[in-house]
DNA sequence: CCATTCTTTGCACGCGCGAGCAAGAAAAAT
DNA sequence: ATTTTTCTTGCTCGCGCGTGCAAAGAATGG
């Protein structure tokens, strides 16, 4: 009257170690370390493990490895500003990279109303193993009161700067990427920039800003007036670049716009020539940074400086595995293209 | 000589139920229930629960709870092809909407050499509720014989067709969409098109070039030329394009080109304009589909079609939560500009 | 006041696997 | 052949929580 073993077999996809280890006739710990590597296993075992497995479509389950573990091989990536393509190739790579090293990605989203904190809490109840800020805006000082930041075991901010002593971080060397655009710049004999910086929120530590301001004045003894777009999107960066440029006189107007970033600066060329009918460079030349895709499309040859994400990456990686636990500014590569 | 069993209690972070139950005077199921909506518990427990709670930094462990209810509330998105800023906007109003309803999404990178067999597979191994792939192009047999696959509860294909039976397909209405761009460049006057697709695998079933096709010659009797540029990218697209109209004589070229998408109708813009030194749409009209941020800006002003992103999305999340259980084709909206 | 009903709470068991140790098997050394 | 060393395997216990049921408590009706 009693099922035959063999019966209860599952068939939903569920196969536990418990049914491989049954199939290989060896126990379930076998089976678990014929999945590990480095694992003091006989190859024949091995063999005879990954065999039954394959027949029964067994996969070790991750879940309840990591609640066993307590690693989830699991990392967060929270981020906002969607709105910048840049935020694609950071996406494209973090997720390729970390997944070919064994990482999966919780792609979260922090709504720009809200705080970080419960992106971060959010993610802390998946057990990531860490979290990583990528390139947003948002007020620092939620991660010293956060909950979602203290249970976190790990923060990163990736692609950005904050000054919170619990954070690593990992980005570009924006002062080397600055003052190799403004060594470009004078190279090439413009003489009044005006510096395109995003929203100017208290959050957002501009060091583009502070690092091309800095060195344009202890080279030239001038100061670089700044103007602030409301979002870092095109659009916003056609309003504000119009605004600025409307009522200058040919004389009055600054000869480049330097840019915070590409997306800024493609809508600053959008404005010079649609809505002032100037030409770029002749008129009024501009930079970028970050070279997404299209800043080397036809329409735009922007001159921009790209981020190292790559390498990077790679930091990441080192601090995920291995003990890398101090700030990384890696220098990235200088495009030069028509804009300027 | 024994520890006073307050100074057990955990400080790293990792609070448990229990730790909540015990400051709460409660049990363990008390704290579960006061976290839990619609449970039956009384007010004033779950208040005692809540607070002593946030007192600890407590948060109910989503891993743990996986594991024990067999349901994560995690969904993959699956997807590759990241240099179609469309993507961007995809991942954007995905997560934003199914994290609003307590949905986690594990953003899963699905390289162009693999099939999306790993992709699936690792997905299954972190038990996600379901699969959501993404407007990819893959190949749609492997969804018969892949592991992963069949491991995965449930398998959406999100903005994109598959015949799969065991998928389940929410998208755009691209017949509805194709005719309505057909009737206007009809209205417009336009008599030769040309379609440009992406990529011609036989993995990609090109809707859209089936359905403005099919269109066209029942209403003209003329057949739609097709080409089919490398990537869906629009550096291909300009390649793609160049070369279609680099030999023909004025009389010779299509008076539209009618794209697959918009990344592929601003690489065609870019052709007609930057490598033919002509003008759209006085010389060659070009439409586009998805509605990218970018088709809005003054140097494209694209006419495109939009997907109903938040409309599908809401599609999903039914299909998640409740037993919707066909195939979804939603109609868009088509956009007007001065490119046709 | 007691019986009945509804609400609230507690509990045994299990989800699938990992750490770490101890027993067993095989290989090497004596 | 016996002892020692090395390799391989099995096992106990627990990760933090959910399910489903039973006990306890509160509320209702007669």
């Amino acid at each position: 009257m009693s099922l035959p073993p063999e019966s209860s077999r599952p068939s939903d996809g569920s196969v536990t170690a418990d049914d491989v280890a049954a199939a290989a006739g060896v126990s379930r710990w076998t089976v678990a370390r014929a999945f590990k590597k480095d694992a003091s296993i006989s190859r024949k075992s091995r063999e005879k493990v990954i065999a039954a497995a394959e027949r029964l479509g067994y996969a070790p389950d991750l879940l309840a490895s990591s609640l066993a573990s307590d690693r989830s091989n699991l990392v967060a990536l929270i981020t906002n500003d969607f709105n910048n393509p840049h935020k694609l190739v950071l996406l494209e790579r973090l997720t390729r990279i970390l997944w070919s090293r064994g990482w999966g990605t919780l792609l979260v989203h922090m709504s720009d109303s809200e705080d970080a904190s419960a992106a971060l809490l959010a993610a802390s109840q998946r057990r990531v193993d860490a979290a990583v800020l990528i390139g947003t805006r948002f007020d620092d000082r939620i991660l010293d009161t956060a909950l979602g930041a203290r249970r976190v075991k790990k923060l990163v901010i990736f692609a950005r700067y904050s000054q919170n002593p619990n954070t690593l971080n990992i980005a570009c060397d924006d002062v080397v990427a600055m003052r190799q655009i403004a060594d470009h710049l004078l190279g090439a004999g413009y003489s009044r920039p005006v510096f395109v910086a995003g929203p100017d929120t208290q959050s957002a530590k501009l060091h583009r800003k502070s690092a091309f301001g800095e060195y344009w004045i202890r080279q030239t003894g001038n100061e670089v007036p700044v103007i602030h777009v409301t979002e870092y999107d095109f659009g916003a960066a056609i309003h504000g670049v119009t605004d600025l440029l409307a009522d200058a006189t040919p004389a009055q107007r600054p000869d480049v716009l330097v840019c915070e970033n590409d997306i800024i600066a493609i809508g600053a060329m959008d404005a010079v020539r649609y809505r002032l009918g100037l030409r770029v460079p002749q008129d009024i030349a501009v930079t970028g940074f970050d070279d997404i895709p299209l800043s080397a499309s036809p329409a735009y040859l922007l001159t921009t400086y790209r981020q190292p994400i790559t390498g990077m990456t790679e930091k990441l990686l080192e601090m995920l595995e291995g003990g890398l636990s101090e700030d990384v500014f890696l220098p990235g590569q200088f495009i030069l293209r028509n804009s300027s």
